[in-house]
DNA sequence: GATGAATGAGCATTCATTCAT
DNA sequence: GATGAATGAATGCTCATTCAT
């Protein structure tokens, strides 16, 4: 899952308190793994403490080692998961490209690492609503985030300034809510198909059509 | 609320069990308004059902008697006020009207309604979504609904047809978002404001630019 | 079932409240009857007075008019089944008969009541001992008479003298312990059937093998 | 209580491990026997889950860790009661001796145990039939494997095969209840009084009198 | 540091009983 | 007299959190 922060090891404390660190920080995203994928199974109200550490095969009291309680253990998790996706996600553009492709790469990376680990997914897109108050601000903060990103389009491409103002937080709301049912149905998709599903709603309106096609073609001949 | 089928007032001793039958509804009725705040205010979640009847004023057993459990409540104020949205949406628009005219009046309607009772648009809108598995089921319902009427505008106009497949559901939910979003800001707008928000993002794009400055001189001028 | 006391009908208040009084009565028996099945099928505790005012379709305010509380119902269906079952024994014997043929009519009569209506069989036998303290004692006071009852019989055979002290009692609780398993199995045995098996430890102690078989020839030529 | 596995105690991290398998171990029979007085004194069920745990000064919680409900609690109590008993009896006897010395110094040591506590006897003998189905059913085991044992001696005592095949557990059933009667009265009687009234009843007509004589000699004198 | 036994506040729910209509 | 809505005390049980070992 999530690589380890690399600072860490960068620490010279000594072998063996190194090597200590190391282990309660890999004890920790062991947790962190088990408690996603409880929160996601069980969903975050129904989840108890002892739920999380019988699936991480912890003790409670080492729980609270690592966590302050509950809700301090999902917002952890939640904020890996967003981590990790904000990691690889700037793996999938370069700083020559136009912004659509650009677009259009982050968007399909996305999709790719929401297809790969569909229980972090629902962590993050579904649980968070209803994991309390820090939670539900981070998601909504995740939602303004994406959509101020998006927002730039409309720099490079004028004739999205027609658009009214809402539309960017709408389309990732949308786009989020479109996925979130998807995580409810046992029938899955590929990546591409949800690319294909999302990128008309999302991008098509701010880059316009022509742009799409071009940006479709590329990739399929890509 | 439902009003007393009137064959019952003649009946000669149902006098008395009349007014009786009519008591217990208004009560049930008093505790949903009751219930409905309390829920809008702390969260599904945080509410028991001590503050429930508390708000309510009336004791533990008798919530009892009116519903199974706090669930049950819960999807009881849920449906009376979609219920009540319903109702009051049909007196929004004639047979004789257009596709878009009888759309833009819903949507103003619609935020009519959710400017007034801001409380029950909470239920609706947010909690909903936390209150376990049957309300969010309700929600997504409510959500397709919304989405499958919306759908309709395809046939009027045909250039919408361009939309993608997922757009309505998308834009449904993306508006939901946003008023979702408004609910949590003290900062209250009035419900033509909002109109002016959210009819470019769900509708403009199915009747176009054209139809939707019409409709907005139309409201004007009317 | 039981058939109403006889002394009610002789008062002579006028036809009208001679009437209600009956209506009352037959009322209350009503309400025996449907107690007794529901106590038999679901056990003392695990009755509700809701269960019976449903069964015996009345109110529950009715129900209270009737009984002071659900230990009151629980051992006015107690008495009226063994006030029932005391007319019935009456009927079974003669003051010319001998005291053994006495018991073995009384007893044969016993269980032809017993095997007749095993809801109300269940109740005295089975659940007045977990229906409280004065169920309890009541149970005790009935096992106790049986007893004394069955004890006249060392007077008339000198040689069950030798028998201890606690014969009868012990007899009359193992025999009732052997009725309670039967109550428990769905295989019915017939009256005569269980007569064979009970008479012999309950009576042949006391009136020796012989007058034993001098009756069970007796019952079998009759 | 069961001793503690010996190999345990050479596992060198064993130690502390052990004790505290050891503490929970006491804990739990410390509870089982404070429950043991309560449901004894106040019945099963005017028990509550509050009376034990305060009885035994430990918290609810800690109550649940130990037991999954009240009626579990119960059953552990009568288990325990009964597997002492069991260990007890088979110290009573040793192989060389006759079926009816064997038997006889079984009641005797039985009577020693109920007259030692009383409250774990009343736990088995009167409780165990108010407190639900499992332990009514453990109860009619227990009379079904006393009745059982008892039916062995018509082997050795071929005149017994004059009894009525139901007699074993009339007896056993007899007996029980006429020790239960016992436990209501603060009379006390000594073990030797109970067994010169139990004995006679149950024993007796297997063995035959002059046998019971003997042996009630042989106690005596020994 | 690690463990998991112990804590107890807190909650949903039931049900006998009352009493206004 | 009859009705059944209303009452609220009582109870079983969960679970986050602490802390002695």
């Amino acid at each position: 899952m999530r690589s380890l922060p690399q600072h860490l090891s960068k620490v010279p404390v000594g072998r063996e308190k190194v090597s200590r660190e190391v282990l309660v920080s890999f004890q920790r995203e062991r947790v962190l793994v088990a408690a996603t994928g409880v929160f996601a199974k069980r969903g975050y109200q129904k989840t108890t403490v002892g739920h999380i550490v019988a699936a991480a095969r912890i003790s409670v009291g080492n729980f609270y080692q690592h966590f302050d309680n509950k809700e301090d253990c999902f917002l952890a998790a939640f904020d890996g998961i967003v981590e990790g996706g904000r990691e690889r996600l700037a793996e999938s553009s370069t700083a020559d490209m136009s912004w659509s492709a650009r677009a259009y790469g982050a968007l399909a990376k996305l999709l790719e690492i929401y297809v790969e680990d569909p229980l972090a997914a629902r962590v993050v897109l579904v649980e968070a609503q209803t994991a309390g108050e820090a939670a539900t601000a981070r998601y909504n903060l995740l939602v303004d985030a994406a959509a101020s990103w998006l927002r730039q389009g409309r720099r490079e491409y004028p004739h999205a300034g027609r658009l009214p103002e809402t539309f960017e937080q709408a389309a990732v709301a949308g786009t989020a809510y479109f996925l979130h049912q998807r995580l409810l149905k046992p029938a899955k998709r590929s990546a591409s198909q949800l690319l294909g599903e999302t990128a008309p709603v999302i991008l098509e309106p701010i880059i316009g059509a022509a742009e799409m096609r071009k940006l479709e073609a590329l990739v399929i001949s890509g």
